[in-house]
DNA sequence: CCCAGGTGGAACACTTGTGTTCCAATACGT
DNA sequence: ACGTATTGGAACACAAGTGTTCCACCTGGG
């Protein structure tokens, strides 16, 4: 329990709390007001605006590291997904239950022009979407996902299943328990190919 | 050709084109940039900015007007689906090929937070969702739709894919010719029952 | 105890968009 | 050709948000 090394060097201490205080405050008030401003912002995350101003100098920055936070945890969950292995559906299946339990987190982006507008954030969209393609495709040679459909319109139906169910989720349409399981079901029932039939 | 008649009561003449080029241009540049100013979009329409709001007081005005007007596009979209009319799988795909169309004029809904904060356009998506919550169920009833999932979510799922796939549209990711029919595939691939399959 | 660092608050200038008023110019019908 | 109505533009006040500066506080370490 006692701390016989001095300081870890990956987490010296919690050295900026303020910075991941800030960070949390306008994930969450973003989430909800996308046009919420910075005083409103510092009052959520307890702090004072001037502070903020401390740690983000511009609005523009603060808005850089909730993407690129977003952006990292979005490439290390489709990582844990392990994109290369196994069958494609099989791998769909993970993305699914990997990105999803991200929704809190990524709640932000949905309502937000302003983040998208960063070059950042389009370049890591379409690299998830080119990592999705490539799986898609690699799934109809292996004959495990349809191939009557091109690829990317099998991944943007995908993505449009996982955006739809989480929408749902976040309106109280659909129990946050079960949206997982159903959003691989309807996911694999799609895109299987239709002679082989499950 | 000559108008023996002098004006059609219905159509008295060109009444107002000011308030409708304002609208469609708009409707175009808010498709794009969600928080373009009036002055953009006077200057887009090729008016004054005095002219706009002479016909639209306030911005919230023009917002309402080209809100009433999605809703009514997407109101009789979906009446001229029939939804009481047939199987409830024939109905989605009559709702694919009704709504898809609207696309452009519907563009500006997407990223403009604004516009939904409209409760009249809260109400009238709650509608939407809710007609097709109850298509779905007769669906499920009637055995042509899957059982084992919620019609809710089964419901977010096939909006989500429409959306998707629109999205992919715009991104000139899919070609526009072949979005409905791939649409209507996915769509009753993923929600025909699992047991009895096409 | 004193001092340094960080913090919060007040105040300021600046920008942008909105809504309003007024006036000149133009187009339109008579 | 004239008078009227509508338009476009300039100017204004107003509000909200942003970024900056300065200062008081208070907190913890030497």
């Amino acid at each position: 329990m006692s701390g016989s090394i001095r300081s870890l060097p990956t987490t010296p201490a919690p050295p900026e709390p303020v910075r991941e205080v800030v960070l949390r405050a306008a994930a969450a008030l973003l989430a909800t007001d996308s046009g919420a401003s910075l005083a409103e912002i510092a009052a959520a995350a307890g702090v004072g605006r001037t502070t903020v101003h401390r740690v983000f100098p511009t609005r523009g920055d603060l808005l850089t590291a909730l993407a690129l936070e977003a952006v990292e945890r979005l490439t290390s969950a489709l990582a844990a997904a392990r994109l290369d292995d196994g069958p494609a559906t099989d791998v769909l299946a993970r993305v699914v239950e990997e990105v999803l339990p991200l929704s809190d987190e990524l709640a932000f982006l949905d309502s937000g022009p302003e983040v998208w507008d960063l070059p950042q954030m389009r370049d890591a969209w379409w690299s998830v979407t080119a990592s999705l393609d490539t799986l898609v495709q690699r799934g109809q040679l292996e004959g495990d996902i349809r191939g009557d459909i091109p690829a990317e319109v099998v991944v943007e139906a995908f993505t449009g299943i996982l955006l739809g169910v989480w929408n749902g989720v976040r309106d109280g349409r659909v129990a946050p328990a079960t949206a997982t399981r159903h959003v691989v079901t309807l996911t694999l029932a799609s895109v299987a190919p239709p002679t082989r039939q499950v």
